[in-house]
DNA sequence: ATTCGATTCCCAACTAGTGGAAGTCTGGCA
DNA sequence: TGCCAGACTTCCACTAGTTGGGAATCGAAT
């Protein structure tokens, strides 16, 4: 293995499940000799991209973050976005999510966390089933054909009993999201929890991802927030249609 | 240069005023010959850290942003955090920002965006400079005493006619800051701004950051909105301080 | 069609990374 | 308080991997 790939697979050894990690766990998922990791891992701190935490374990840096954010696929469309959210939001205060297609999955890109504090079945930039998750069925139902290669290829794992685990039924639901727009899930990977979806289109019409609104079951009634969500979700596709990918306005800039 | 500086280098090329790149201009930035910055870009995209857009550029892929969200000094208190500033912005709708501290600097870590857009003088992710900014002012007076020699250090930039460029009266301002726990300043960066800060507190007492609220100047009154943001402030830190790292929830988790 | 800058590919030279082993630190326990 | 085991850090001779000039190729602009 090249070094670049060394580095590399260190940062890729923190995960939603392991953010923080020491030494000798970082050598034993990478597979690399401790001392090799040692070394890898000092140079890594003293750029920033890992720090320690108050237990001397490793941890991703701040510096890290700062250049993620710069990442398009998570933030080009923030500022657009993110006022519609908002709207949702402040309409229903339970927990609004976007989610985006990335190479066959669905990624938190933004949530809003709302007070009822209902379940959340990943936080930010975790993935989520597709065939387990409200937003799932809208990916499977607006997204590329591609991402049925997924569910035809794997398992679908059972989250809860009311997982869908049958490819059939799975057809049967995405029909109906693609004919309604509106995709509904409860208890598929957290059984307490309701969540609804709707698509949101980026110029052109091709397909960004899902807003999702997410409360608990029994506290809502669906059927009455689903409307919201499908508004919303076509106020973030029109104001996306109207790309023109406005100048960044910079003030902070000096000189040059 | 060894060759983990160099991938990170590349990495350090972007930032939020050249979010994507061109080979050359890579190997401009960095001063690496542009063979050599080819093969570690061409490692670095098929690893997913960085992505080539529509125009074949190279621009930060989302992999690296998904790494960096992991970063506890971005989003440790997060979940606790968030509903807070949403409770200040359904309360005013203006923009809220929460900026923390890394390494002498304030970084903004949170922002919602309020309809009325007034203009935001940095994004996500990027750098408020500590004389000019009532986040930066908050940093001064409830930071740690090193940021000071920041201050000492290097010109005071005047980014409008309004700035504090004055050692002494940015000291004056300050210590009515520490005293009020409330920061106002208006059109130090942007013109048109005026932003409200309070200082947060994580556990035991430790400095974390500031909540600000961002407005156009003459839409609001500034002495309306502090106690809000004050009061913010208060129940964030109080938030945090009941510590006790709550075991996350993690229903995604398979196997193991 | 032509040009010029940007990108991609190649390979012999050689430097920078490797990793086993030995030494040091740390914190849990008696 | 002192001991021990596991985790971390340092060292250095060896060698595998990186290097980068140059030449070929691409492609956008004229």
């Amino acid at each position: 293995m090249a070094l670049q790939e060394r580095v590399l697979s260190v940062l890729g050894a923190f995960n939603a499940d392991r953010p923080s990690l020491s030494l000798s766990d970082i050598a034993a998922i990478t597979g690399l000799p401790v001392s090799t990791t040692h070394r890898l891992v000092a140079n890594l701190v003293s750029w920033g991209a890992l720090e320690r935490d108050e237990r001397r374990r490793y941890v991703i840096g701040l510096r890290l973050w700062e250049i993620g954010v710069l990442s398009p696929r998570a933030y080009r469309y923030r500022s657009r976005i993110l006022p519609f959210l908002e709207e949702l939001f402040v309409a229903t205060r339970e927990h609004v999510v976007l989610t985006a297609l990335h190479d066959g999955e669905g990624i938190m890109v933004e949530q809003l966390l709302g007070r009822r504090g209902a379940r959340l079945a990943a936080g930010l930039g975790e993935r989520l089933p597709l065939h387990a998750s409200s937003p799932g069925h809208v990916f499977l139902a607006f997204g590329p054909p591609e991402l049925w290669e997924v569910i035809e290829a794997e398992p679908l794992h059972a989250y809860t009993p009311r997982t869908i685990t049958d490819r059939d039924e799975l057809r049967r639901v995405v029909r109906d999201v693609r004919r309604t727009s509106i995709s509904l899930s409860e208890g598929a990977i957290v059984t307490s929890t309701v969540s609804i979806s709707a698509p949101v289109f980026a110029h052109r019409g091709e397909f960004y991802g899902a807003v999702s609104l997410v409360a608990t079951i029994g506290t809502v009634d669906p059927n009455v927030l689903a409307p919201s969500v499908l508004r919303a979700s076509r106020l973030i596709s029109a104001a996306l249609l109207t790309a023109g990918e406005e100048p960044p306005f910079r003030p902070l800039r000096r000189g040059v």
